[in-house]
DNA sequence: CTTCCTGCAAAAGTTTTGCATTAAC
DNA sequence: GTTAATGCAAAACTTTTGCAGGAAG
């Protein structure tokens, strides 16, 4: 977990050119515009907020980032997805979604509870025959304004 | 939570006669399937098994049951969407998520961590200005086909 | 100078919708 | 008989891709 916005440029670029690929003035944008959001973006808000960059490359480039595990698609309940620093560049954290306008904010809960939901989660799917990666974990709800 | 199929029937039959819809054949055999599958169905299972149904019925048909609480859309990770029977009429479970094939499994939790969950994210919910109105809690991994 | 990135336009894939017809109540 | 459901085809929408030109190392 890295916060200075110099340390997050500085492992984004060693994290591209692991893979072959430049780090970009469209990718600095979309990163900076990600780092800064406190919830995940969608393409449209990304969109708005860099001006004059072609939404086939804003998909493309956020393609590349995700798989280089720079950057995360985040499935919600809405049409279309949204994107979030991956957790190795953020702290690990949940999403407070609202179900009536679809905002989705960033929300972290204890550790010890972490752990808790790990352990149990780790038996559960050892059980079911799982390799367990991680877990989701969001609340459904609805935000201030759509109460 | 009703298991019997003749009450699951008729409380789909009373939910949709509450908003002026009628329980058709089409409709019929969907909920039949939904209930059927111990995972949530994308549209194209449905339309494996329910051979002779269009596409554009099954769609509107779950638009329909969905509206009327009695069916639920998951979004999980793959392009498109799957659906489940309302937890009114199953039991609350979690899902299994591979992240490599996107299968789906329905799982269920212990009652004593289910509460422990809630209580814990009903106090983070309010913090953060949020009425909560349920929680979704995946575990992302592999299934034993692909790990 | 080779490899990757860009931007446009076109394509692909899922989901929705208009409309005339048929079925349910 | 009214009102809702169906099926087809067409549209809408998000996301992906082909390709020619341009930039980066």
């Amino acid at each position: 977990m890295r916060s200075e916005a110099g340390s997050l440029d500085r492992t984004v670029e060693d994290r591209l050119a692991e893979v072959g690929q430049r780090y970009t003035a469209h990718r600095r944008s979309l990163i900076a515009a990600l780092a800064a959001a406190k919830r995940p973006l969608a393409i449209a808000d990304l969109l708005t907020v860099l001006r004059g960059v072609p939404q086939s490359s804003a998909y493309r480039n956020l393609g590349v980032l995700e798989e280089a595990g720079i950057v995360r698609r985040v499935i919600t309940e809405g049409d279309y997805a949204r994107f979030e620093l991956d957790e190795g560049l953020t702290a690990h954290h949940h999403h407070l979604v609202c179900e009536n306008c679809g905002r989705v904010e960033d929300v972290e809960i204890p550790g010890t509870f972490e752990r808790s939901i790990d352990r149990t989660l780790e038996r559960l799917a050892r059980d079911a025959g799982f390799a367990t990666v991680g877990h989701r974990l969001d609340l459904i709800g609805r935000c201030r304004s759509c109460a």
